[in-house]
DNA sequence: ACCTGAACACCGTTCAAGT
DNA sequence: ACCTGAACACCGTTCAAGT
């Protein structure tokens, strides 16, 4: 069984100081010029030649997921640490917040997380179908306390999230706020903030 | 005075067959593949030269801007006429799904409609600002009728009615609907639609 | 007055040749 | 095993030359 798996080999230090590199600069300028930015430029930062950045990233998905790596395994423990909250409402709107500022690091991001499990975005596919998992459960959490309307689906808190997130990176994160705050307002039997 | 407005000449009979075929290529590459679309194919479909395209239309804006002429006239039109409504708050409901579905009709336009008078865009700027100005004026109606909560902005419905036509063109209408509904609920001081 | 298409710059992507 | 950089395709944009 575990030869279908075999150990990876160690990498060459070359090839891991260029794939760290690469990281660190694709960061930099995704976050100056958006997840559509030149990956030659990304190369040329880094000091590599675009082919061992094709070679260590097949595709612009594979490098924006390598990037999201850490930052969405600690987003996703923190989803499950406020399943357990005591407070569903407070919960549900927590979450919201750090999947908005999440969404909104690189610009075009949102529109990747959005269309999700959908057909595109093959390498983002499975961390996108677990930040939907999460939202689902928590929504489902509120709902079950009272918190949420009845009729308010996963699917309208997670259109909401990317929304906010999008008008974040156009226009401003206070913007992003109001809007959020107006339609979270809407989802709430009380007509007010979560978690009240 | 006048001559320094100099009448402009009938264009020649060729010109204006170009200029016409442009346009209609252009709303067909756009509605399939988005603002951001090739313009070397808009005029390879007009079976036209690119240099043709970039004598009518010097910039990708100039060529939106054109495309949009007609229908922004009829849009304003139809604002204006909504701002002698008798019922404040339904001819803002009217007007935020008539500027939505706009908004949505090629991809990446409510980016553009969203950062509006914002630097770029110069030659929607004036749009932009109409789009704008229509809106707050129905906002200030609605809001002094007691139809939207009074910390609501003209900003907010704004942001709002161009999220959803982002969510438009990323998901569906339908996930559009929903958004604009709970949110426009989160703006009514009674927690429902506008106008009932 | 208007149109054509070559020219240049830049980028995405692949791959033969090097070490 | 990994890296380099040329090669090809495609597009944005400009402009000299044609009609």
């Amino acid at each position: 069984m575990d030869s279908a798996t075999p150990r990876r080999r160690r990498p060459r230090a070359d090839a891991r100081r260029n794939y760290e590199r690469l990281l660190a600069e694709a960061d930099a300028v995704f976050r100056e010029h958006g997840v559509d930015a030149s990956l030659e430029r990304i190369a040329r930062q880094a000091g590599v030649a675009i082919g061992t950045l094709y070679k260590h990233f097949p595709t612009r998905l594979a490098l924006i997921a390598a990037l999201l790596r850490e930052r969405h395994d600690a987003l996703f423990a923190r989803g499950d640490a406020l399943l357990a909250d005591a407070s569903p409402g407070a919960a549900l709107a927590t979450w919201i917040r750090l999947v908005v500022a999440h969404a909104a690091t690189y610009q075009g991001l949102a529109a990747l997380f959005i269309v999700g499990p959908g057909l595109k975005a093959a390498e983002l596919a499975e961390d996108c179908a677990r930040l939907a998992s999460v939202t689902e459960q928590l929504v489902g959490t509120a709902r079950a306390a009272g918190a949420l309307r009845p009729e308010v689906t996963s699917a309208d808190v997670s259109a909401l999230m990317n929304a906010a997130a999008w008008v974040h990176e156009e226009i401003s994160a206070d913007q992003a706020n109001r809007l959020l705050d107006l339609a979270v307002a809407g989802m709430t039997p009380t007509g007010t903030a979560l978690g009240s």
